[in-house]
DNA sequence: CTTGAGAGTTTGACGACTCAAACATAGAGG
DNA sequence: CCTCTATGTTTGAGTCGTCAAACTCTCAAG
């Protein structure tokens, strides 16, 4: 009788033993919540509603989702509760985050993609990583802190290096700043930036702020301005450098 | 009510429209399957527990999994007569071993990664790169024509550059030879050459071939000679560059 | 021929993930 | 306080890939 070496399989949650491998969903369920948490107002549940939206699923299949994801005490649940990660489940959802970033980095300096396509290319790509692949490529890079979009990159230990930022939306006119970290991925955005002028570390001055418009106009050194909406803004986060 | 904008999954085989992405077992499959037909004799279709043992899955599996490509058009399967690639499954199959061999020369060239440990890396990233990073890569690496093993790469269209090479187990004693290529990737395996300084490239001298013991010993420039078996002389394949 | 061992196939079941749709709950507005 | 609607949960079913074990076929040896 011959004998199957079949390959080893990620291991359902919940399992005896240790270092559970997380299935590629699970990781991008963690990293879903990681993010919203992060959107929302501290310490506030990630709505179930939210998450489903966020991973591209139905609500009913986020709650499902969920209780294994408790059961694996990757998150803290409670019905009609909402969903938090544990520190164990931060940690995993870190983990992703960093391989996520490290390879956008890569495609952007090293294989000279543009950052309005290497997010879903990274997407796919995060799941497939050995550690020690991670960690060649983190040294190849000469150990980044951040990833083209502006996104600080965890460290091997999960650190986050948080520099404090300020929306666009949320400057006085007049003031100058630099563009720090671009906040919506979407390929349509980024390459309305670049057709802008908005890169990172561009230096912009806040001309004017139109609130019953809802608007905010903008210019980079040398170019004309540019008129972005409130939400746009919002996704701008920028240092101050000083005032005109 | 919400549209939940789910991601697009891959299509089940053998539906309408046209080209279907192959999941990620249906390219591992078709890769097994090209890499059987290549080693057996011409022609010779591929026994399905060959194909299992070689996927890593139980006969049955494979039965049915086999069934499914061959409604997908992808292979050509009788009840009991084994599996040949059609040529669009045969396009397939080169694709994978493209991007396969593309990952394993980066990891080498780029990361510097020992080739005995690229093999795993690049099984699982071989599903998860787009054409258009892919593009990317090739030319970032000079559009390599062979991998860190000597295996040939296969260009766009699926052509593959074929240079005649002799099994160092059919070189007569005292020939010179230049390693061009080895087709045992087993980490195991590259480690001895390693250890035993037989690279890829590396010019060697055929030193004695002993049929009874079933081994041959061979010497590369300044380093002692090295004994090896029959089998593992069949999967070192070199150009002779002349006689001692 | 006949036959049996070995290769291949079928069947029934399962785990992971998903959806649609029925159902339950919370909490704001009246 | 009650009620309605938003949101969340459950249920039943489906797909994909897999296994174990029962079953079937082929072909070489007698």
């Amino acid at each position: 009788m011959r004998k199957w070496s079949g390959r080893i399989r990620p291991v359902s949650l919940g399992e005896k033993g240790k270092a559970i491998m997380p299935s590629e969903t699970v990781e991008n369920y963690l990293k879903a919540i990681h993010t919203l948490e992060a959107a929302g107002a501290s310490d506030a549940p990630v709505a179930l509603g939210d998450l489903a939206h966020a991973v591209g699923v139905t609500p009913g299949t986020a709650t499902t989702m969920v209780k294994k994801l408790a059961a694996g005490k990757l998150v803290k649940y409670e019905r009609y509760g909402g969903v938090l990660l544990t520190p164990k489940g931060e940690r995993a959802a870190l983990a992703v985050l960093r391989r996520h970033r490290l390879i956008e980095t890569f495609l952007v300096r090293t294989l000279g993609m543009d950052w309005s396509e290497v997010h879903e290319e990274a997407e796919r790509l995060e799941h497939a990583l050995s550690d020690r692949l991670l960690a060649k490529l983190d040294a190849f890079l000469g150990h980044p802190v951040v990833d083209p979009h502006g996104d600080p990159i965890p460290d091997e230990r999960g650190n986050l290096r948080s520099t404090p930022l300020l929306a666009v939306a949320r400057c006085r006119t007049g003031t100058k700043v630099r563009l720090a970290r671009v906040q919506d991925q979407r390929a349509e955005f980024l390459k309305f930036l670049n057709r802008a002028g908005l890169a990172i570390d561009a230096l912009l001055t806040i001309v004017a702020a139109d609130a019953g418009a809802g608007t905010v106009t903008l210019r980079t050194e040398g170019k004309e301005a540019v008129t972005i909406s409130e939400t746009a803004a919002g996704n701008l986060l920028v240092e101050v450098v000083g005032r005109k």
